[in-house]
DNA sequence: GTCCAGGTCC
DNA sequence: GGACCTGGAC
């Protein structure tokens, strides 16, 4: 079938020639390679490059880690998304700096925020166990290999998945051999139309010679997000803005404005204020925004409102400007806060 | 604007 | 199986 010692010669030998320089390659610090495969998940590696180096500037070491505040991480993972990745990291850092890290893909596995494909990264990258981390990279680069033509999601097609991802893994380099797969799937073995007139492997794909690489490989459809009406009030007091702490698991930890879920006019948005126990003058359109989710789609309006004196309310902060830039706030209120930012300079 | 990609938890 | 976020390509 599939000449798997000529596709590990030949895909470390491209690595070897036109790895991507990342500043998360070559190191074997497990603390660094674990902070940066958790920003990588669902990440591309260009988003993750400023925030890997922001945040190993001011967390050098897992004690660094495991000593600050929450708030702070949140602070610099801010515009990343999928915050419940620093929250776990954060919580993780707490056990390995007691316990050290584990040093096998199972032992890792038990760690929150470590799933199948990081643990096998890890292992592969920091400690040479040769473990294919399947990402969405190496389930397109596997699937076209070896021509799968069923749906990936299907467990016992993501198990054989598996079992040729570990044929591949030649125990002097699996992990150069994982980010080879990942940099062929990241550069040239792309979703849409792979360049496999540059691919290193493409004599010996399966996919490629059948044919059709590009229809490979096979995902369920994904469901559309469901769209939820939201007025936003920017509710101000001379030079202060209402910020709220939420406590749902969306966004969970992060702060944002005062938000009306489910409606987008001003007087919904004035009776959800009145009801917080706030007593505030006719709030002032401000535009609108959208901000798309995995599940749900915010059709945001967005509102001003002058409050009469500043009320504390529950999970509530009065914020000033300079405040505002140093809370984490999430990319969902990107536009929000630009407006607060703009009212509050002219006061 | 629209479409698409991308791991872990519960 | 659903919840969880954002940005890049077009």
């Amino acid at each position: 079938m599939l000449n798997e010692n000529a596709v590990i010669a030949r895909l470390l030998a491209w690595y070897d020639a036109h790895k991507r320089d990342l500043p998360f390659r070559g190191t074997r610090d497990p603390y660094r390679v674990w902070v940066s495969e958790i920003m990588l998940q669902q990440t591309r590696a260009q988003t993750v490059i400023p925030y890997y180096q922001r945040f190993l500037q001011r967390f050098p070491d897992v004690q660094a880690l495991a000593q600050a505040q929450e708030e702070e991480v949140l602070k610099l993972w801010e515009g990343l998304g999928y915050y419940s990745r620093a929250r776990m990291l954060h919580k993780t850092a707490g056990i390995v700096a007691q316990n050290g890290f584990p040093t096998t893909e199972q032992g890792l596995r038990e760690l929150p925020g470590i799933g199948p494909y990081t643990a096998a990264a890890i292992a592969s990258i920091a400690f040479g166990q040769p473990a294919p981390a399947i990402d969405g990279n190496l389930t397109r680069v596997l699937a076209r290999l070896y021509h799968i033509e069923e749906n990936v999601r299907i467990p016992s097609v993501a198990r054989q998945l598996r079992r040729y991802g570990e044929n591949l893994m030649p125990p002097d380099r699996p992990g150069d051999m994982n980010q080879a797969l990942m940099d062929l799937g990241a550069t040239l073995c792309v979703p849409g139309t792979p360049e496999c007139d540059q691919c290193p492997l493409s004599q010996l794909c399966v996919a490629f010679n059948e044919g059709e690489p590009e229809t490979l490989p096979v995902l369920p459809d994904a469901r559309p997000p469901r769209p939820i009406p939201m007025a936003v009030a920017l509710v101000t007091h001379r030079d202060q803005v209402l910020l709220i702490q939420r406590r749902e698991k969306l966004l969970h930890n992060l702060y944002v404005f005062a938000l009306c879920e489910g409606q987008d006019d001003e007087a919904s948005a004035a009776r959800h204020l009145k009801h917080l126990g706030l007593s505030v003058q006719a709030g002032q359109p401000l535009g609108s925004a959208r901000h798309v989710f995995t599940h749900r789609v915010w059709q945001m309006e967005l509102y001003h409102f002058e409050a009469d004196a500043p009320i504390s309310v529950p999970h509530g902060l009065w914020a000033t400007a300079q405040q505002l830039q140093a809370l984490p706030i999430p990319t969902a209120m990107k536009v929000a806060r630009q407006q607060a930012l703009h009212i509050l300079s002219d006061k």
